[in-house]
RNA sequence: GGCGGGGUAGCUCAGAUGGUUAGAGCGUUGGAUUCAUAACCCAAAGGUCGGCAGUUCGAUUCUGCUCCCCGCUACCA
């Protein structure tokens, strides 16, 4: 670490199209946070940049649905999602975005070079195009029945009703969501960039960082592995950094493009000497991110900067995994989340409380889970019991007993001695743990300075002292406030709010990692004032009220997915009659070598046996479904898929817990008898 | 199906380049104490380290197979 002079920390940019919850917190900011604020204690020259990606598909997608334009819709959430990290205690050096004029230009300057330089491949594809719109659509602005569930409004990447991920010229009867008229192929030329041929460099970048963590390493490895691809670095649509090339209006930079080149932009604004932050071999970047974001910093930016030449490349790239909520994934759609702007309304003044919970279950090397009982506990039997307890018996000793000014020392005795000690390797190990990213190893090490305090109190016992020596408990109170001086500082990058309160009350300007183990630091006959009580007991009820209000949403979900489909448009009774639908039996049915999903049915349609593929391999066992009478579309257009033949569709209606059921006849009709 | 990550005390998680009694926090139980938000302090109980084989003098730690969870990926009608 030594060697580095500086350091440049980023957090992930995160799409500007919906607030943030716990989920983003515990994947980068706060261990980002706490990262830096680690290093700020030592004085170390750090950055600490991060903004939101206002590009992409997604952002164009929520203005259109809410009539506004995708402007309006980033300036929004930039604002709210800025504000309340601001609330938070993130503490970011710069929050920028990407919609950014100068973000712009030096995304385009970045292009620029490489086209310049010829490191990007021309091609010529075919995409969909809306004749009335006049413009190319991305995959989401496509609609049209879903080939796998047959229900409408399925868009062009994926079918939201049974998960199944779709390019769009899949989808039956596409529909563009801008004219709603029927699309067409036409040809566009985009640039590419040959990760294929950047792969050597690529692998020898991977192998020289042997201490990346297990999962960050192992995702990447597995990418080599199946060999890279060209990837196209521009796409035709309207809402983005338009790619710097004559007679190529209507086309931007691809998001991740972009994106990436963002944490730049946003240090160029931040100071005139940016460029040694990213441009320096002496100048250490690390990029907090979520694992889904693994590919795109340790192998697209770090090729896109090796082939554009100026740049450093990412040292670190500590990846978390994600945080559950309750035991269930945490989705923004399914409104299944603790959102941060509503926690900041609800628990007023409690950030510390968040923050220190979500550090300690922090999903570090595997998926963790966030449970408000969890939450309880934390706060109750760890930030009430043992630090807010130790902090609030010094104070209250100090001001019963001695006017609340910092009583003389004495000559230490055994008990100092070995308080001392123990003290004396915290430091060491706290910042071996930050350093090695271990923020939950980190957290217990800067608590343990607290339950340290508390034991002292224990055994000198001042308020038994007052009686007979009340010098002797001055002394043990002169160390009990050093202590919470200590505890001060060791836990600063964790929860700011409430350290910040105790340099209040023990007249600390700043917080200086270098006075951790000295005694003296807060000198003798200063007057403090008791901060109060730093954290209070969270009762069963309001504990209570957050779980009912997720229970809630879940309901309310529930509801909304109950509801039936709209009916589809009315077909002609000619076109009805053309579907022969009819009752067969499974014969036979086995399991699909190389797919979770397909079972191969032998149905007999009583005239002769088929084969159909069947996607029910989630919802049924072989055993369960042989002997079956079944419902199946006898003249659908036979299909090829994973190598073999699928003759027809069974047909199959789904629950609402979203399993599958036969249509079955409810008396023994034979093979082969036509449903009308 | 392929690839990656993970399966360790009641819960949340550490850890070991293989070696005497496998750790922490919370929870539980018992004790001590009253300065403190019934908080603190001390102590104890709790694990055949997912399963089966193999390598080894010895494996929970290495290898192979297998089961379960998560993610990425795939021609998932």
């Amino acid at each position: 670490m030594s060697e580095f002079k500086r350091t440049t920390v980023t957090a992930a940019l995160i799409y500007a199209n919906g607030p943030i919850h716990i989920g983003h917190l515990a994947g980068c900011y706060l261990p980002a946070d706490i990262y830096v604020r680690f290093l700020r204690l030592q004085n170390k020259d750090v950055i600490f940049v991060s903004g939101t990606d206002e590009h992409g598909v997604p952002i164009t997608i929520k203005a259109q649905k809410e009539g506004k334009t995708p402007q309006e819709v980033v300036d929004y959430y930039y604002k709210e999602i800025k504000q309340s990290f601001e609330e938070f205690g993130i503490s970011f050096d710069i929050y920028g975005r990407t919609s950014d004029p100068v973000h712009h230009k030096l995304s385009q300057e970045f292009f620029l070079k490489l086209y310049q330089e010829g490191k990007f491949i021309e091609e010529v594809t075919e995409q969909f195009y809306d004749e009335e719109a006049g413009q190319f659509l991305a995959d989401r602005y496509i609609v049209g029945e879903c080939p796998s569930c047959h229900q409408p409004g399925a868009y062009g990447d994926q079918c939201e009703k049974c998960g199944t991920t779709l390019s769009p010229n899949e989808l039956i009867n596409p529909k563009s969501t801008l004219s709603g008229s029927a699309p067409s192929l036409r040809p566009t030329k985009n640039w590419f960039l040959p990760l294929d041929q950047w792969q050597p460099e690529l692998e020898k970048y991977v192998a020289s960082h042997p201490e990346w963590k297990s999962n960050v390493s192992g995702q990447v490895k597995s990418w080599l592995n199946d060999g890279l691809k060209p990837r196209a670095m521009t796409r035709d649509l309207t809402w983005g950094v338009p790619v710097p090339i004559e007679g190529n209006e209507g086309k931007v930079l691809y998001v991740w493009f972009d994106a990436p080149i963002g944490y730049i932009s946003m240090t160029s604004q931040l100071r005139p000497d940016w460029e040694k932050y990213w441009k320096d071999k002496d100048s250490r970047i690390v990029h907090f991110i979520g694992k889904d974001n693994i590919v795109f910093h340790c192998l697209i930016f770090p090729a896109m900067c090796m082939a554009h030449g100026d740049y450093q490349l990412a040292d670190q790239v500590p990846a978390n995994e994600f945080m559950n909520l309750e035991g269930d994934k945490i989705s923004t759609s399914r409104n299944w989340a603790v959102w941060l702007h509503e926690y900041l309304k609800e628990f007023p003044g409690k950030q510390d409380v968040l923050r220190y919970a979500l550090t300690a279950s922090s999903p570090e090397t595997k998926d963790a889970d966030f449970t408000w009982a969890d939450f309880q506990t934390k706060n109750n039997s760890e930030l009430v019991a043992i630090l807010g307890n130790f902090v609030n018996r010094a104070f209250v000793l100090l001001d019963k007993n001695f006017e609340s000014k910092v009583p003389t020392k004495l000559e230490d005795s055994p008990l100092e001695i070995e308080l001392k000690k123990s003290l004396s390797e915290i430091p060491d190990k706290l910042a071996a743990a930050l350093e090695g990213y271990k923020f939950r190893d980190a957290l217990v090490y800067a608590m343990e300075v607290a339950r340290l305090g508390n034991k002292y109190l224990a055994e000198a016992e001042p308020w038994k002292l007052m009686k007979e020596n009340p010098e002797k408990a001055g002394h043990v109170l002169n160390y009990a406030i050093q202590l919470v001086s200590h505890v001060s500082i060791a836990l600063e990058p964790f929860l700011p709010f409430t350290t910040q309160k105790l340099r209040n009350s023990l007249g600390i300007a700043k917080a200086d990692w270098a006075l951790l183990g000295d005694f003296e630091s807060i000198p003798v006959g200063t007057s403090l004032k008791n901060p109060g009580l730093l954290f209070e007991k969270l009762e069963d009820d309001v504990i209570q009220k957050q779980v009912e209000k997720l229970q809630q949403s879940k309901q309310q979900m529930l509801l909304q997915s109950k509801q039936p489909n709209p009916i589809k448009d009315t077909v002609d009774f000619e076109s009805f009659a053309k579907m022969d639908i009819r009752i067969g039996q499974v014969i036979a049915a086995e399991k699909m070598e190389k797919s979770k999903k397909l079972l191969k049915l032998t149905v007999d349609d009583g005239l002769r046996q088929r084969t159909i593929l069947s996607g029910i391999a989630e919802h049924f066992d072989v055993d369960q479904v042989v002997g079956r009478k079944v419902t199946f579309l006898a003249n659908l257009a036979p299909r090829k898929m994973m190598g073999l033949e699928s003759e027809g569709m069974i047909l199959m209606a789904e629950g609402q817990d979203g399993k599958l059921s036969f249509i079955e006849p409810d008396s023994s009709i034979w093979n082969g008898a036509s449903v009308s």
